[in-house]
DNA sequence: CTGGGGAGGGGGCCC
DNA sequence: GGGGCCCCCTCCCCA
């Protein structure tokens, strides 16, 4: 019958053509990092070889694999079986791993990296492998308890070092041969080359290094990384091992992926046997697996190149905010621990051994100030300090509050966890904890409390001209604003809708941020812009233009692209009444306004710098405001990128000032609370003056009014 | 050559 | 976490 004929070699050819697909990059939907190697493959694929990868697959689509247990090679022949069935003897893995000599992907190390991965089939491989070369016993007889993986986790120093970096195609004759293994031996598919889907990081460099001229990656690489290729990325100056360098030993954890984030020109040489250094620094049984060594605390400015390296390679789990992270953990370190209990997770996975809060001189004495301004600067870089004294962690830095601001080194003596907003020290990050979630509390309290009594009372922000607008300052709920955006951060009195918001925000003041992109090291203060950011380097566009099939990284881009077939221009400038398809041109064509025409008044607007807008309560700045400055200020701020969530409340605020303008010494007035709900609306300084400084343009003239002194009173 | 506009792209940040 | 928007930089084209 019909329905038990089988048809020959179907599930064979099936396989083939997801692995022809996978060269591809057709339809790849997730993208493993195996230290700065990428894969790109398919969820669907991995989910059903691999359980581990199946729990992962589920929640991302970018995994991070922790290379001490798999390392790029090692992972490109388990990536091989799964989508061939085949695994390369010893001498073809050998050979397909030859990236320098006498190194090569044991059959050790690929049994231990099918086991961490749960892929039984392969597992069983290895092993019936290993005991046809009488070495299974000896390999299983290395290991070491607990998970099972140290003799095969760590394939091998000689492996690590000599996994080239780059060899996004194998296709050169230059770059290594595939792994016999990975090809299929015969059809079709056994022309592709199997390891286009591999990309590797390079350092910084974007993507496009990833694809290294002389590896003649080609388009079958499935990434479209020809938009931006950065001069240098082409051509690697260095050899390539140095770009998959573990951390120095005196950079921080937080600094973990160092290695990435150094500007290539900026790295020094580094030693030839990179992986050698980091072995030599790491004691072997590895303690941040249950079942190698101590898994005991580290000391603080541990210099332990691999545990930072490995840390940051875990999977990271959604971070919570901070106050979340103290409650449910209480210290850094109990975080750190957690951090490795996702890896925990993982079958083979054990909790990392991490603990002990390490002490943070870093973000106390070390020059971190500003350091927000390098992305690509290590904290280790930034403090220049010999012991590691950051905490764990790579999106633990500036960990010790939460409020970290950009302050000036201080010393407290033994009190090295301190609290910056308050300055108060602590001995031990839980009691530090202890005292943030007090803030917390604190803060929530007082501005929620503050605001509900405020307007349950009539609201004395609304008062004309706003309550005396000026001394609504810091600190004194009050003003429109302030009812809106109850949630105020304590660093720098900007103020938000809701507590999750205001935590993100307090993000952007930490020391160092919380989010590293696993090939460049770049940092970023949430996930979503890493994730985003991570897209640029892999060339993912995955919104496509039906009109011309341009594609783009994300979909406000393609809105704004689709205009320029549409033809439409909804941005109109009100002086001139050009019309723009694009928000920020019309910005851009404002300027050119401001500069030019403004006269006088745009000039001294424009030069306001400080506060957004307008000088301060205290300001005592000589400005010529024409009378009809605000009225065309209020049409440019509508006009302008005024957030739409923020337009009605604006709006609100506009319709209370309008009927000052008849009168214009008041208007002119409200200029001021004008611009200081402008402030908190979040518009920046320049643009802030350019709605000041479009309505002074347009109506500067001869009866242009002149006030000596512009502050509420 | 220069200025202005159009447009791609990346990062920051808020919702 | 994703979406959306803002800001900035940059490149290209054209007058």
């Amino acid at each position: 019958m019909l329905d038990t004929m089988e048809a020959p070699g179907h599930s064979r050819q099936l396989l083939l053509q997801l692995n022809n697909q996978r060269t591809k990059g057709f339809l790849c939907d997730v993208i493993i990092v195996v230290q700065n190697a990428l894969f790109r493959a398919h969820k669907n694929v991995l989910a059903a070889s691999s359980a581990y990868l199946k729990s992962l697959v589920v929640h991302d689509n970018l995994l991070n694999l922790d290379h001490d247990m798999v390392s790029p090679a090692v992972f490109r022949l388990v990536l091989d079986f799964i989508y061939t069935g085949r695994l390369a003897d010893g001498a073809e893995a050998a050979a397909a791993a030859a990236v320098a000599p006498g190194a090569e992907p044991s059959l050790g190390a690929v049994l231990a990296a099918a086991s961490y991965l749960q892929i039984p089939d392969l597992v069983a491989l290895c092993k019936k492998r290993l005991k046809r070369h009488g070495k299974y016993c000896h390999l299983r007889g290395g290991g070491g308890g607990g998970g099972g993986y140290a003799p095969y986790g760590r394939p091998g120093r000689g492996l690590r070092a000599a996994t080239p970096v780059i060899q996004a195609c194998y296709s050169s004759p230059a770059g290594p041969p595939p792994p016999p293994a990975a090809e299929p031996p015969s059809g079709p598919e056994a022309a592709v080359n199997t390891h286009c889907a591999e990309l590797y990081a390079s350092g910084p460099g974007p993507a496009a290094a990833l694809c290294a001229p002389e590896r003649r990656c080609s388009p079958l690489c499935g990434l479209d990384l020809s938009k931006k290729s950065p001069p240098g990325s082409a051509a690697p100056e260095r050899p390539l091992g140095e770009r998959e360098l573990p951390p120095r030993p005196d950079s921080s954890p937080s600094a973990g992926p160092t290695a990435y984030k150094e500007p290539p020109l900026a790295l020094p040489p580094l030693p030839p046997l990179p992986f050698q250094k980091l072995e030599e620094a790491a004691p072997p049984p590895d303690p941040f697996r249950g079942g190698g060594g101590s898994p005991g605390p580290e000391p603080p400015g541990r210099p332990d190149g691999s545990s930072l390296l490995y840390r940051w390679m875990k999977h990271e789990p959604g971070l919570g905010s901070y106050d979340e992270l103290v409650r449910e953990r209480g210290s850094p370190g109990e975080r750190c621990e957690e951090r490795g209990g996702d890896v925990a997770a993982s079958p083979g996975g054990p909790p990392l051994g991490l603990a002990p809060p390490p002490r943070y001189p870093g973000s106390l004495d070390g020059p971190g100030t500003g350091g927000d301004g390098d992305d690509y600067k290590s904290s280790s870089e930034e403090t220049g300090s010999s012991e590691d004294p950051s905490p764990p962690g790579g999106h633990l830095e500036g960990y010790p509050c939460p409020h970290l601001a950009y302050g000036e080194p201080e010393s407290f003596g033994d009190n090295l966890y301190v609290c910056i907003p308050c300055g108060k020290g602590f001995p031990s990050s839980e009691q530090l904890n202890a005292h943030v979630e007090a803030h917390v509390e604190e803060e929530e309290a007082l501005y929620g409390r503050a605001e509900v009594a405020e307007v349950a009372a009539g609201g004395p922000g609304l008062g004309p001209p706003f309550g005396g607008g000026g001394d609504k300052v810091a600190g004194a709920p009050g003003g429109l604003g302030e009812l809106l955006r109850p949630y105020r951060c304590a660093s720098c009195d900007k103020s938000y809708k809701d507590p999750a918001t205001l935590r993100q925000h307090e993000k952007t003041h930490w020391l160092t941020r919380p989010y590293p992109c696993t090939i460049c090291g770049k940092k970023f203060t949430q996930r979503g812009t890493m994730t985003r950011h991570m897209r640029s380097h892999l060339g993912l566009k995955p919104f496509a233009c039906d009109a011309c099939g341009m594609r783009f990284t994300r979909q406000y881009r393609l809105t704004e692209h689709m205009r320029i077939h549409s033809g439409e221009k909804p941005y109109e400038c009100q002086v001139c009444g050009g019309k723009f398809a694009q928000q920020r041109n019309l910005i851009s064509h404002m300027k050119m306004h401001a500069v030019g025409g403004a006269a006088g008044a745009a000039g001294a607007l424009a030069g306001l710098g400080g506060l957004p807008g307008v000088p301060g309560p205290d300001g005592k700045g000589k400005l010529d405001f024409p009378e009809g400055v605000f009225a065309v200020a209020r049409l440019t701020a509508e006009q302008l990128s005024l957030k739409q969530q923020d337009k009605a409340a604006a709006a609100e605020l506009l319709a209370q000032t309008t009927h000052f303008l008849h009168d214009p010494k008041v208007a002119l007035e409200s200029l001021y609370p004008l611009a200081k709900f402008t402030a908190e609306l979040g518009l920046s300084p320049d643009k802030a003056a350019e709605v000041l400084s479009q309505g002074a343009h347009l109506a500067a003239g001869p009866d242009g009014r002149t006030i000596d002194r512009f502050s509420p009173t």
